[in-house]
DNA sequence: CGATCTGTCTACCATATGGTAAGTGACCGG
DNA sequence: CCGGTCACTTACCATATGGTAGACAGATCG
């Protein structure tokens, strides 16, 4: 019973497979400049497939973005509870985020995508990973009540890393003006260079 | 001798006009998902007539991203040439980009529509955009020599700022998520935020 | 076997898009 | 006052878009 239309080669449903291309077209191209048209050729399927499974444009981004939320909780969540304590703890984060950038991309792209789609698609992405949201501010707060990390804000302070971590995985036509290529090796440089900043900023004991 | 077509009631010439929201729209909605039609209506024009000041729409674009990437390098140049030196430079340089973002939301948010819009309209605003950050990161290589700012990977730093910024600024619903509401106060407060978390990140010695 | 359901397809359609061609009226130098 | 240029317009067009209606093949089941 495979629920999601026939199964390909590798075992893939159809609408799984119309899901990972939308992710991946609306996370690069944006979702406007999406089409089904070239979403149903990408995929060697006809247009009235796509809706036949998303009954509309928007019913699909609804769903693209639902999945990725999970996908993304789930990774972050799981580094979150695994990892120690103080500033291992934010190092495991980061490194996972940049494990997933180098892995599922679009994902991160995506991320970026939700600002331009206002309510309510960047409503329910936000909702969805809301949770993550709470969890990590508070796990922030603690260690600077318990004074292992120098005292901020803890949502700007979120925020900020937010920005500084995806921004660093995904603009990479800016990355290529500072003289960055997207590869696997700049990758590695990018991560450590964002944990020694995050480092020198946060830590306050270096031990 | 106007140069650009009728002045309006303000004295802006049509083309300008016709630069000035085509650049809002490039930005908020995105390229692609701006259509001339649409920008016609807004201005009270006729579409052919943004066609006879641009002939065609990827001739606007490119209009747009030369103007904006000037008026940011002015913008900009000018803060980074007039400020003292050390840290109080870098901290001038990030008010003016704040002051900036104030006053013409629109370019930081179209500084970051050019990852979308691949080549050749990315090259040419980062090969506009090119010398900036060549003074930039000679200037922070030199603070570095000097001893007066951590070491880093000076490209790298800069991207890392430019991300972190750019990223505070600009996405307004992550911002939302993280409880923080699109006011001239939470502004403030996100610049300063920004500010003393590179301070703690960047300055050796915090005389 | 026949009825029904499921997944995909062909045939269409209204609308929106970027762009071409050809006007129209105001101004301007001779 | 008249020919031409400038700024802008109306008329139109080919293509692409999201979406509807319905046919068709294969499986499932009574």
């Amino acid at each position: 019973m495979p629920e999601g239309g026939r199964t390909d080669a590798e075992g893939a449903t159809t609408s799984e497979r119309i899901l990972d291309a939308a992710l991946i077209s609306f996370a690069t191209r944006g979702y406007e400049a999406s089409s089904l048209d070239a979403l149903a050729v990408g995929l060697e399927i006809r247009k009235q497939t796509i809706l036949y499974w998303f009954p509309s444009k928007e019913v699909l981004l609804e769903a693209v973005i639902d999945r990725s939320a999970i996908e993304l909780s789930t990774a972050l969540e799981a580094s979150l509870t695994t990892a120690g304590s103080g500033w291992s703890r934010v190092e495991a984060v980061v490194r996972s985020v940049f494990r997933l950038a180098a892995r599922r991309p679009e994902l991160l792209g995506l991320v970026r995508e939700m600002g331009r789609l206002g309510t309510p698609a960047a409503t329910r992405f936000v909702t969805a990973v809301e949770p993550l949201v709470q969890r990590a501010t508070g796990f922030l707060e603690a260690e600077m009540d318990a004074g292992h990390m120098r005292r901020h804000e803890p949502r700007l302070l979120l925020l900020a890393i937010y920005s500084t971590v995806t921004g660093m995985l995904t603009e990479v036509d800016v990355l290529r003006a500072f003289g960055e290529e997207p590869t696997a090796r700049s990758l590695v440089r990018r991560r450590n260079e964002i944990l020694e900043l995050l480092r020198s900023a946060l830590v306050t004991d270096q031990a």
